[in-house]
Order: C-alpha cells, then sequence, then structure tokens
DNA sequence: AATTGTAGTGCAACGGAAGTGCATTTATTG
DNA sequence: CAATAAATGCACTTCCGTTGCACTACAATT
C-alpha cells in the first residue's frame, strides 16, 4: 500500500484513495484493463473519474495506452524505470483472439523499421494476434 | 471503368454503381480512407451502404482494413494478387501525426518475431506514427 | 482553527462511430 | 413476366470517449 502511495507521488500524482485502489487494481492484473474493466470492477466509481485518473496517470507515466486493434482503449502499469516516450522502450503487445485479452510482452522490442526517405518516426505499435499462451494450453 | 468491374467480379463482388464509385475513389486516393472520408464524398450514399460495401470488400479481399491507432477504422485496397490473410504479406502502416493521413508501407513487411512458447500469432498489425513523407518536405 | 484556493470527484449530457432490423428497391434467373 | 435473391436506404441502438459544470475534499496560508 505505502509502495503505491509512494511510486504515485514520485510520478507527480496525488495518491487518492481512488487512484490508490485504481493502480491496485491494475498492479494485480496480468492483462491490459480497459475503462471499462475498471468500471466493473469498482461499481461505485464515476466514469469520468476513472476516465481522468487513467489519463492522469498517463501524462505522468505510471501506465501506458495500448491500443489492441479492439477499438476500446486499454492501459497497463508502466515498469520501474519504463520510458515509453523513447523508441527503444516500445515492447510489443499480444492480443488473444480467444479470451480477449492483450498482455504486453515487455522484453519483446519492437525491431528497427528502416523507413523510406522523408518518414520520420515518432512513435510505434506492434500488436500481433492469435492464441495465448493459457489458451492454447487448453 | 471496365478494370474495376472485372476486379471486382473476380473477387466475387457484385460491381453495382455504388461499388465501383467506391472502389474508384479509394484508388484515386493515396491513403487510407475511412467510412466519413467516402460519407462526405459522395454526400448522397447512405452510410449503412458503405458501411457494408466496405465490410464486403474487406470480406472478398478487395480491400483490408487498418488500425491506425486513431480510433476510426480505415481501408485502402488491397494489390492485385495481395493476399492479406498469409502473415507474410502483412505490411506496415504509417500514420502522420501532422496530417492525420496513414498511409501504406507495401514495401515495408513486419519482421518476423519469436513469441514465447505457448503463443501462436494469427495477424500482426504495426503502425509507425510520425511525420510523413508530404509533412517532413514543407 | 478559519479561510481561501486548487485538485479531485460525480452527474449529466454530447458526439462520433460501429452496428442491426426491417422495409424497399434493384438486379438475376428460371 | 414472375419469383427470388441481393443491394440499398431509413431509423434506431449501443458503446465508448469526452466535456461542462457543480460540488467536495484536501492543502496551504494567515
Amino acid at each position: 500500500m505505502k509502495e503505491i502511495e509512494q511510486r504515485l507521488t514520485e510520478n507527480g500524482v496525488r495518491p487518492t484513495a481512488m487512484r490508490i485502489l485504481i493502480y491496485k487494481y491494475m498492479a494485480e492484473s496480468e492483462v491490459a484493463i480497459a475503462l471499462t474493466d475498471i468500471e466493473n470492477a469498482f461499481a461505485k466509481a464515476d466514469r469520468t473519474t476513472l476516465f481522468r485518473t487513467l489519463k492522469t496517470f498517463e501524462q505522468k507515466g505510471v501506465v501506458h495506452q495500448i491500443d489492441d486493434g479492439t477499438g476500446v482503449q486499454k492501459y497497463a502499469l508502466c515498469e520501474t524505470g519504463c520510458n515509453c516516450e523513447l523508441e527503444q522502450d516500445l515492447h510489443l503487445h499480444f492480443h488473444c483472439n480467444n479470451c480477449n485479452e492483450t498482455v504486453c510482452l515487455t522484453e519483446h522490442k519492437i525491431p528497427n523499421i528502416n523507413l523510406p526517405e522523408g518518414y520520420v518516426a515518432e512513435d510505434a505499435n506492434l500488436v500481433l494476434k492469435g492464441i495465448c499462451e493459457k489458451c492454447s494450453a487448453q
């Protein structure tokens, strides 16, 4: 609990009760989280609060946003020392077509691409889709 | 005109007037197209028709869908002989943060990724974001 | 401790985009 | 030409992201 407070404070986010809960929820989950997921988990919380909390988290580098192609924005905690802005820190994500969950494959970085003349890349997003570990084991 | 009709027929799509127009519009564009784009281009066309036309095109392999991270589905014509289902045919896309356009970089394939044990990839999506050729030239 | 200001939260509502059901029109085929 | 199937158009729904505004909790300052 204390660690969460500290983590948030370090990143310039005031550790309110709600925020700690959200952080905890995300930390306990192994998969990327959509706003709706949190909403369902905390029935009493308002969507706006969750929305803005996630935005704040994102801005302050607590979480990173994931676009897994489902059309729903998802989020996952950044690892300690994660520097999402830096291109070499971009890991890829895996979306399971079966269980519909998305996981960070943090150890897998996006390979470098040689773009044509004139193109300048600032960001990259690589999502692999298929069957995840859990589902293929069944 | 005749070529379009032929192309559609070849792919098992009945070449109606509307469909030919949509195909033509997409062929003349160098960037990926959103449903709204077509809607604006053909004011009199109904959104449902466009929506279903694109779905049909996609199913029949006339176009492929692109998720560029903007939250809006986009589409681009497949090249002749393009086999979007096959993984080795997956090219990457570039989204310009300035002009907001997305282009296919058909000559750039998505590099092969060694996934962890248990993961089976069926599909991949790689989007680079930054400044495109046109915008960086200005 | 009271006051004042700022940050956080909640409610309501909006807007864009995807998607569906059903009626109508257009094309195809026997 | 009739019968059938495909394509189109209209109305409506849903889902999600987002914003405006009011209210509350918290922190700082005197």
